[in-house]
DNA sequence: ACACTCATGTAAGCTGTTACATGATTAA
DNA sequence: TTAATCATGTAACAGCTTACATGAGTGT
């Protein structure tokens, strides 16, 4: 049961499976990527993990600190792997917010080399046809009595926007084409996650 | 008192700043403008419809209709457009969803020509600033020991857009201030700045 | 008869926030 | 002593959604 336009249940188990982590240091993590999709409180956080606990889509273990209280690191279990890969393979709307898009980018990780060009694929298809709907728009808008000032200004933001990002699918996908990573290399690119 | 960060109440009162309208011609507009802000439900929007009135930002006047229910038609007052320049004029966040944005965009009209080149000139200063702190985030970066997949596509994903919001806030920029529009002019420029 | 547009509204629920509470350890 | 970091959590509320309720007219 997907929830809201942004699931930010689904996305923290998508981090608890690149690695096991506690509240903490999700906190800390998302913390440093504020900029894009903005930080969860501890608020929602927390229960969330008490909730994918509940669904048996993670495990607890409570490791006492030296010096510092006790964390719980939460680890990903195999019907939480299952539930993620039907969530990270559904579309987002083309109106969702960026970071509905942004947090599929960010658990990357947890695609198969494979399964990520065709998501890629799949939302270049998409936002595609939303530039062409855009467009048509524009184009049927009669100079005269066309749309009001506020109604061009935010079609051809929108229309800057899609533009940007048929550009970046497409300069990524050419990016993960041309270099493959073989099975089982990619760990090698992935150490120092938690800057 | 403003709200959470998009501020459906506030950009309600601004559609109402540009004529008058009833909750239902609201409806329909916004529907028009689904790919871009979505639209609020009927469970969202009457209820900001009385909470307006109730804090006399607005007015109504029923209308009896000929053949049809009889429509609400709300207007705005004098205090009602004090309390929207204010929130026209405060900037919203760069990690704020587009639509934030696109909402002050939308109702452009209601701001003066001075104002609405104020106003895109203190985004560009926000978002030059994000992007100038993405790209020194993105060189930092050793390639070898460096950020996941995942972090890699998100920060190119966010520099892409931000670089294409620039643009589009140079070329809008340039458009607006190379043709100003004498007062009571504005329906003649339609659609050159679409293509 | 059924369904759809017009038009307004209420009730319940979901997702998320802020602010608070706890308690230990470290740095100014 | 005051504050900050580490670490988890609760309670209250804000902002929205879905689904429902009402009721007239219009179209198939």
């Amino acid at each position: 049961m997907p929830a809201g336009v942004v699931s930010l249940d689904y996305f923290i188990l998508g981090l608890l499976a690149q690695q096991p982590m506690s509240g903490y240091d999700i906190k800390r993590f998302l913390k440093g990527l504020n900029w894009l999709i903005g930080s969860p409180s501890g608020g929602s956080l927390y229960p969330i993990l008490r909730t994918l606990l509940e669904k048996d889509l993670v495990t607890v273990e409570v490791v006492p600190g030296v010096d510092r209280p006790p964390r719980k690191i939460y680890s990903i279990t195999e019907s939480g792997r299952q539930a993620l890969q039907v969530w990270v393979e559904e579309p987002v709307a083309t109106n969702a917010p960026l970071k509905a898009f942004a947090m599929r980018l960010l658990i990357a990780d947890s695609y198969s080399h494979a399964s990520l060009l065709a998501y890629l694929q799949l939302r270049q298809s998409q936002v595609t046809a939303h530039h062409t709907a855009l467009t048509e728009r524009a184009g049927s808008q009669h100079p005269d009595e066309g749309a009001s000032l506020g109604k061009q200004l935010a079609l051809s933001y929108g229309l800057a926007v899609a533009q940007a990002e048929l550009d970046w699918l497409e300069g990524t996908l050419a990016w993960l084409s041309g270099e493959p990573l073989p099975e089982g290399d990619r760990q090698s690119t992935g150490a120092a996650s938690l800057d």
